[in-house]
DNA sequence: ATTACTGCAAAGGCTTTGCACGGGT
DNA sequence: ACCCGTGCAAAGCCTTTGCAGTAAT
């Protein structure tokens, strides 16, 4: 669990211009505390504790407010389920097949992956398909072995 | 336009153990024919001048026998859309940001990513995230120059 | 004081399902 | 003849939206 950012919360979503309600801090800091990629109901349970009548619409608005403002980013994975990151940086994905249930591939592994796609193929492709490549999502899928898997 | 299938279409249909109907003729040569990957409404348009009254839920309920018997196969791009593939196979993706039509990467390229990916690495993902992993998915995103880039 | 955000409930897409009919085997 | 597949309409998710009240600036 990640703890500390190196803005404080609430300066850092006042900086993207939102305002810093108790709701938003509790939900940016439960996006940010796990590298699992919460859908907009998983991370309504996950703070639910916290912050006893927060509504699921209030989840789903924020989310997308964040991602309007960069503070998260969403994406759909393979089997269509929508997961929240607060974690900007580009990184490859493992999905269980079985549960669904998706974690970051660590850091260093995903960039590794990323240095290794070959730039002439990119290249290739984009002569080919007449477009400019932007983004890569790498995404592996496969089955999770024992207990979680956070890194 | 691919038109020519390894296998006659009806017989391909019936060794999946589905009944070999005018509307599943139909869908799966327009299918099998494209290498843009219609999501199940654009299917529906594309066929529709050729099956005057299908109805929407035969597609999605054909589809899904499709990909329940291995005929087809169903995925999600980034931004959430379903697509359907009659192309095994696994390939890479290319996503306009825009549109959101998708199309493939092309074969030997696609290759040529996939087997670019380091062995080690996937092995160190696997050790870290204690999972096997079975597939992968490269997706990239970015935009489309100048009219269909159908390859 | 202003205006954005919240919660609730209702509305909206996309997808699935129940059921009676029709077509494949 | 059997029974799977179809079409229609209705029901079901998940997500967004309208609105009045509340809280942040």
């Amino acid at each position: 669990m990640r703890t500390t950012f190196l803005q404080p919360v609430p300066e850092l979503i006042c900086s993207h211009g939102l305002r810093c309600t108790r709701q938003r801090r509790v939900l940016f800091e439960a996006l940010a505390s796990t590298h699992t990629h919460p859908t907009a109901e998983a991370l309504f349970e996950m703070v639910a504790p916290h912050a006893p009548d927060l509504s699921l619409a209030t989840v789903y608005n924020t989310l997308k407010a964040f991602c309007r403002s960069g503070l998260a980013r969403e994406f759909t994975s393979g089997n269509g389920t929508v997961h929240f990151d607060a974690n900007i940086d580009n990184h490859a994905h493992f999905q269980d097949r079985r549960s669904g249930n998706l974690v970051d591939v660590p850091k260093g592994l995903s960039a590794r992956l990323l240095a290794s796609l070959p730039k002439d193929t990119i290249a290739q492709i984009e002569a080919r398909l007449h477009c400019k490549v932007e983004q890569v999502h790498i995404e592996f899928v496969g089955q999770s072995h024992a207990g979680p898997a956070v890194v």
